[in-house]
DNA sequence: CTTACCATGTAAGGCGTTACATGATTCA
DNA sequence: TGAATCATGTAACGCCTTACATGGTAAG
């Protein structure tokens, strides 16, 4: 059913804040949504047609001295669509872990290796976790925009989760160690 | 590319423990893979026949009483295929959360909305998370299958994810309630 | 006797990614 | 002058879900 990835929502609530161009957005979702949403450019460009011709955002020409770019901002009717959107109840929350797959059929591929994949993981969420609490520490010198304040919510997520991720890597390669 | 959810290798999967029906396996993705992972009938009888004619599993009916149904096997074939999959590095793990996509535009929302769908999201996990702790009691009451520590160990991923969720709530809740 | 669950499948159609195509600008 | 990044787009193709179709069995 319909637009599983809102690419419009995102868009539409990317724009409340900034125009943009729809490289700045994709940007944008390669960032600070990065851990909680994604989307590419074949779905960004030809969503940002759709929403211009339903009047949502209007599209001008912009140059800048360097070449000319394409950005978008939100209409009135943009907003009171997102408004709409943001207001309904959340539809689905998704969390696919290849890693939690692997492991979930660990007697065939046995103990070490299943701690291997423990160990990658680790890794990469150490990566992560570093790198969201920069995130963090930037948005709490950014105190005086109210929209930081739910920036910050996000990446809270984030951390918490992480640390949880940290946690469980430990319980989890001694439970494997025992015996 | 190819294959995103690995309908294939969740089934060999399953079937490396015991033969099983396309019926049961669905009810195995909605039940203990279901907090990492998910599938619908659309995708899995496809896969069992793809995977009978390249002769990973075998199919054969069985008629216990009740009308007849389609078992299906894994073979040693299956097996070498399964490991070799197991044994490469995880692609993808993947959180899609809506609940912190609206949160993120939660300025255009206001204080009360997003408060309404922290309090969503808590009762929702409240619930997982119950269902998780059951799941884990029951598996430590079966210490005997070498299978059930890997099973355990993506059950107390849940387990400890979602207690950090719930931390989160209230953090977040105050740092919203604040001034 | 009817509801719920067991059981197997197919078809349409949406959705989004990857890959391709193209070219300007900036910086080293 | 070459690499990286900025920038915009299209097309093919695969993937999976939803919905439909069908019917048996068990339990109350």
């Amino acid at each position: 059913m319909a637009n599983d990835k809102r690419m419009d929502c995102v868009i539409l609530g990317l724009l409340c804040h900034e125009p943009l161009t729809g490289y700045d957005i994709k940007k944008r979702i390669d960032g600070a949504l990065s851990f909680f949403w994604n989307g590419s450019f074949g779905s960004i460009y030809p969503t940002l047609s759709k929403l211009t011709e339903s009047g949502l955002v209007i599209k001008y020409e912009v140059n800048d001295g360097g070449r000319n770019r394409l950005l978008y901002s939100i209409t009135d009717e943009g907003k009171k669509v997102l408004l709409e959107w943001l207001k309904e109840p959340v539809l689905k929350d998704e969390l696919r872990y290849e890693t939690l797959l692997k492991l979930f059929f660990g007697e065939e591929l046995g103990m070490k290796g299943t701690l291997m994949h423990i160990n990658r993981f680790e890794e990469k969420i150490k990566t992560n976790l570093s790198m969201l609490q920069m995130f963090e520490e930037n948005l709490k010198l950014l105190q005086d925009e109210e929209t930081h304040k739910y920036y910050l919510l996000t990446v809270m997520f984030g951390i918490e989760t992480y640390k949880a991720y940290l946690k469980w890597c430990d319980n989890a390669r001694k439970l494997l160690e025992v015996r």
